[in-house]
DNA sequence: TGCATTTTTTGCCAAATGGCAAATCTTTTC
DNA sequence: GAAAAGATTTGCCATTTGGCAAAAAATGCA
């Protein structure tokens, strides 16, 4: 609980009384290894700060491959924006790499939030625009790389996320066959 | 200047008088061929709606390849919102494609039309979110497709857009050489 | 129009990656 | 602790893409 505190005061003030409110709101709820957060089809009804574990997100494309666009570690916030704002049906998968703790608010939480506490909804507007940018940042750069580059920049930028990670699943976020990036792993 | 308005009243109500303080802000700048709008290191200090042209944005990675992240045409907007929003030096270079014709606000204008238009940093926040997650979007399936797709794809998604940008630009966006582009194209 | 410049296409070959199936290793389950 | 299920590595070869330089085409400009 403390590091999602510490993650929104990261974005905007918070007092003790306004901590407490959020606090009350949360839910925990707990993911075993491959269970879904959020599913494509479905309307995204709730963010997820994770506490501990790794989501992943996934889609499948047009040849029915499974494309993981990104991966959510500890300390974090997963949710299908588009769906959950705009409450249409997403296009996305959110599933647990591992077990994972999560601390959900739904959308009428963050409603609520937003009329007991002032700049509220700034805060958690400035959150999605840094996550969406980190998001743009991370995933463009890959795009000018060969695979080994993209390795190499991956296990830069998380070193500690790569153990924690099936191969497979990395191979689909890096663009890859899982054969490749085995090699590639051999070879450095 | 209609298309400017017409794009902001999709994110939200504007009334007559509010656009009137909409257009009283926008100052229109014409930049060439080659010209840049904003530049990595310098901060932004201005937001552009695209009325006639193509912007490009693009950075060097760490080997000094230049890697074009997106373009914005017609009736989009352009900003390093990162640079923008915090006031940090940017990181990336956005230049004109071709001859543009752009309307632009300076951060303190907006500020202005946030305390005169109720509901004005609103529509703002979720122009950013929208185009943010358009990028996600549209970056994120490139990675799983060889390079054939990824063109196919962009010409999918932009019919009008491939015969308006020099190859070598597409082909640093789409990630590939300009050799296999070219190459590409003959066999499509 | 004609020259200079820029952009695009090609050829040739090397290197990277994919596809597929079998062989190993690991982990889980009973 | 064995068997089963799952994950990773490897071999073999086909295909894709890159690198580099030269040729061809398109564009700009005097």
């Amino acid at each position: 609980m403390e590091g999602l505190i510490n993650y929104l005061c990261r974005f905007g003030q918070l007092n003790d009384q306004q901590i407490e409110l959020v606090k009350n709101k949360v839910k925990i709820i707990h993911l075993n290894k491959g269970d879904s957060f959020s599913e494509a089809g479905k309307i995204a009804r709730q963010v997820a700060f994770v506490s501990a574990g790794i989501l992943r997100v996934f889609y499948y494309n047009n040849k029915d491959k499974e494309i993981t666009r990104y991966f959510i570690d500890e300390q974090n916030f997963a949710v299908d924006l588009h769906s959950f704002s705009d409450q249409v049906p997403s296009s996305e998968y959110i599933q647990a790499v591992m077990d994972c703790r999560l601390l959900v608010f739904t959308a009428a939480d963050l409603k609520e939030l937003s009329q007991t506490i002032v700049g509220w909804e700034t805060l958690i507007n400035k959150i999605s625009a840094t996550s969406l940018l980190e998001k743009v940042n991370r995933i463009s750069p890959m795009l000018g790389e060969d695979a080994s580059s993209r390795y190499a920049n991956f296990l830069e930028r998380f070193p500690t996320l790569a153990n924690r990670i099936p191969l497979s699943f990395l191979a689909s976020y890096l663009g890859i066959t899982q054969s490749s990036l085995s090699r590639i792993r051999r070879n450095s």
